[in-house]
DNA sequence: TGGTAGATTGGC
DNA sequence: CCAATCTACCAG
C-alpha cells in the first residue's frame, strides 16, 4: 500500500493539465512545517477557458500565483475567514491550479485530516503568507510522495460555484478518493468514517 | 471610490 | 437558513 519512505516530488508531473494533475496529486502527501496530510480531495481550475476561475479574467495581484510554473502553492482568502490552498499547475504563463479540498492522516507523527477547503488550511497551518512558496523546493512545505496509489477515483461536480459561472461549475472536475482503511476519511466534524 | 459577491464554515 | 468577516474586483 504504503512504500513508507518519504520522497520529494519532481516538477515534471505538475506541468501538465489541471485535470490530469489533479488526479495525480490524490494520495500525495501535502507536508507543512512538519504536518502532513495525505491528498484525498481535489478540484481542478483552469485559465481564461474555465469561467470558474479566478484566472477567468486574467491576472490580478490575488491570483498571480495560479499563474506561475506547476508546483507552487496558491493561496487566497475566502469569505474574509478561510484560508484555501491550491497546487499551481502547467508551464509558467499557464494560469491553472487544483484546490485542495481533504486531506487524510499521513503516514509518519504529524499527520493530520480534514474535510473542506477551510478545514485543510486550518489543520495544516496554511495562510497567505505561504502564497507563492514552490512546493517542489522548499525546505518546510513540499509535496512528498509515499508511493501510495489510490486504488480508486471518483469525480463529480465542483462544488461551491455560483451560477454564475454557468455550465462550468457542473464539469466534473472535482475528484477524490473513496475512504478505506488505508485512506481514512473524515467527516465534517473530524470523527472517522473509515 | 463605493458596492457587492465570493472555489466556506459553523451555529441556530 | 443565515451570519461572520474581508477584500478583490468592477461599476460609476
Amino acid at each position: 500500500v504504503s512504500g513508507g519512505l518519504l520522497r520529494r516530488v519532481g516538477r515534471e508531473p505538475l506541468l501538465g493539465e489541471p485535470l490530469a494533475v489533479a488526479e495525480w496529486l490524490l494520495g500525495k502527501l501535502l507536508v507543512v512545517e512538519g504536518r502532513i496530510g495525505r491528498i484525498t480531495e481535489v478540484e481542478a481550475y483552469g485559465g481564461r477557458d474555465d469561467p470558474a476561475s479566478h484566472a477567468y479574467r486574467g491576472e490580478s495581484a490575488r491570483n498571480r500565483t495560479m499563474f506561475a510554473a506547476g508546483g507552487h502553492l496558491y493561496v487566497y482568502l475566502a469569505y474574509g475567514l478561510h484560508h484555501c490552498a491550491n497546487v499551481a499547475c502547467g508551464p509558467s504563463g499557464e494560469p491553472a491550479a487544483v484546490l485542495v479540498r481533504s486531506v487524510a492522516p499521513g503516514p509518519l507523527p504529524g499527520g493530520v485530516g480534514a474535510v473542506g477547503p477551510g478545514r485543510v488550511c486550518r489543520v495544516l497551518g496554511i495562510d497567505r503568507g505561504h502564497d507563492g512558496r514552490d512546493l517542489v523546493e522548499d525546505a518546510d512545505v513540499h509535496l512528498a510522495d509515499d508511493g501510495f496509489e489510490p486504488a480508486t477515483v471518483l469525480s463529480g461536480p465542483r462544488v461551491g460555484l455560483s451560477p454564475r459561472s454557468g455550465a462550468a461549475a457542473h464539469w466534473p472536475w472535482r475528484l477524490w478518493v473513496p475512504a478505506s482503511p488505508d485512506v481514512p476519511r473524515l467527516t465534517a466534524r473530524g470523527s472517522v468514517l473509515q
